[in-house]
DNA sequence: GAATGGTATGTTATAGAATAACTTTCAACA
DNA sequence: TGTTGAAAGTTATTCTATAACATACCATTC
C-alpha cells in the first residue's frame, strides 16, 4: 500500500537546463523594460526559481527558497511577486494545484493548456489551437468576455500509464 | 471609488426554483440508490444547499449554513460530503473560486466548462461538444488519461460588459 | 536638489481552505 | 447478536492567501 512505484528516474530532481532559463529571463528583462514595468530583484528572484524547476512551485516553497537566498520574505512578498509576472504573462498559474509555473515562451501571447500527472506530479504545458478556438467561439456566442482561460487537465500521464500496465 | 455598478436585479438574492431543485435531489436519491452508495443526511443537506444556491458556495459558506440547520458540523464533515458528491458527479468544483456548484443534470455524465464572471459573481455552466473533442484528442495524441477536465474561463459576463459599457 | 506622488516593499496579523489522525457511531449482514 | 466496514465526530494543525498599515525607493517637476 505504499509507493507502488519505482523511484522517479531524474538525476537532480526538479531543476531544468541553465542556458534555457538565461534565456527567458533576458527575454523576461526585455518584455518589462518594452512596458516600462519594472522586473526588480524580488521578482526576478521569483521568475528564476520559476524557470529553474521542471514542475510547479508553491508560494511557501518558493518563499522557502528564497529564505536560502539572502532574502528575507514574507508571503506578501511572493504573493505580490506572482501577481505582477501573472500580469506580465510570464508565468501561469495551476489552479488545480495552487501552484505556479514559468512560462516557457513569454514573448508571444498565448493561451496554454496544462496536463497534470497525479503520479508523478508532471506538469506538461500545450496549446492546441482547436480547444483554443473552440473556447473562444464559445464565449462569443454568449458574449462574454474572457480575461483568462483556465484548462488543466488532471490524469495520467502516458509514462505513467505504461508504468502501470506494466508492474 | 465604491460601487460603481447598479445593485443586481435579483429579488432574493442566491436562491433557485424549489421545483428544479427538488427533481434533481430525486434524481440524486434514485443515481446513489442505482450505485448502491449512500447518500447519508449529511451529504444530502449538503447537495440540498448547492442546489438551491445560483451561484456556488465554499466550503466554510456550507458549514455556516449548515450550522444553522441543526447539524454542528467542522470542517471535515463538509469536505467528505464534498469529495462524495464529486465522486458521484453530482456537483462541480470551481478550482479557480475555491467554490462548489451543483450540477444542473447528473443523470448523464459530462464534462462542463465554466464561465466564471468576476464583476457580479455569476457562473455559467457550458457543455460545448467542440471544446471536450478538442481536448480529448489533445490528451489522445499525448497518451494522456484525464479523470477530470477542469475548464474555467474568467471574465466578464454579457450583463456586466453591457452595464459598463452603457455606464 | 528638495518637494512630491506614485510604486514597491516590509511587517504583523489574521482570514480562509484543506487535511491528518484518531475515536465513535451506525448500518448491513453473516 | 456480534463482527465488520463505512461514515461521522472531534481536535488539532498545516497550507494558502490577503488585510492593513508603515516604510523605502524612484522619477518627475519646480
Amino acid at each position: 500500500m505504499t509507493e507502488p512505484h519505482d523511484p522517479i528516474p531524474d538525476g537532480d530532481q526538479g531543476t531544468k537546463c541553465d542556458a534555457s532559463c538565461a534565456r527567458i529571463l533576458a527575454q523576461a528583462e526585455r518584455i518589462c523594460a518594452e512596458r516600462s514595468v519594472r522586473l526588480t530583484p524580488q521578482r526576478r528572484a521569483v521568475l528564476e526559481l520559476l524557470l529553474a524547476s521542471d514542475r510547479p512551485l508553491t508560494a511557501y516553497v518558493i518563499l522557502d527558497q528564497l529564505r536560502k537566498s539572502g532574502f528575507k520574505p514574507a508571503p506578501p512578498m511572493v504573493y505580490r511577486a506572482l501577481d505582477f509576472l501573472m500580469q506580465q504573462g510570464l508565468i501561469h498559474k495551476l489552479e488545480s494545484m495552487h501552484a505556479y509555473l514559468g512560462c516557457e515562451h513569454p514573448n508571444h501571447p498565448h493561451e496554454s493548456q496544462f496536463l497534470v500527472c497525479s503520479e508523478c506530479g508532471d506538469v506538461r504545458e500545450m496549446e492546441r489551437r482547436d480547444v483554443v478556438e473552440s473556447l473562444r467561439s464559445a464565449e462569443a456566442a454568449l458574449g462574454f468576455k474572457t480575461d483568462r482561460a483556465v484548462v488543466e487537465l488532471l490524469g495520467t500521464c502516458a509514462q505513467c500509464a505504461h508504468r502501470d500496465s506494466s508492474a
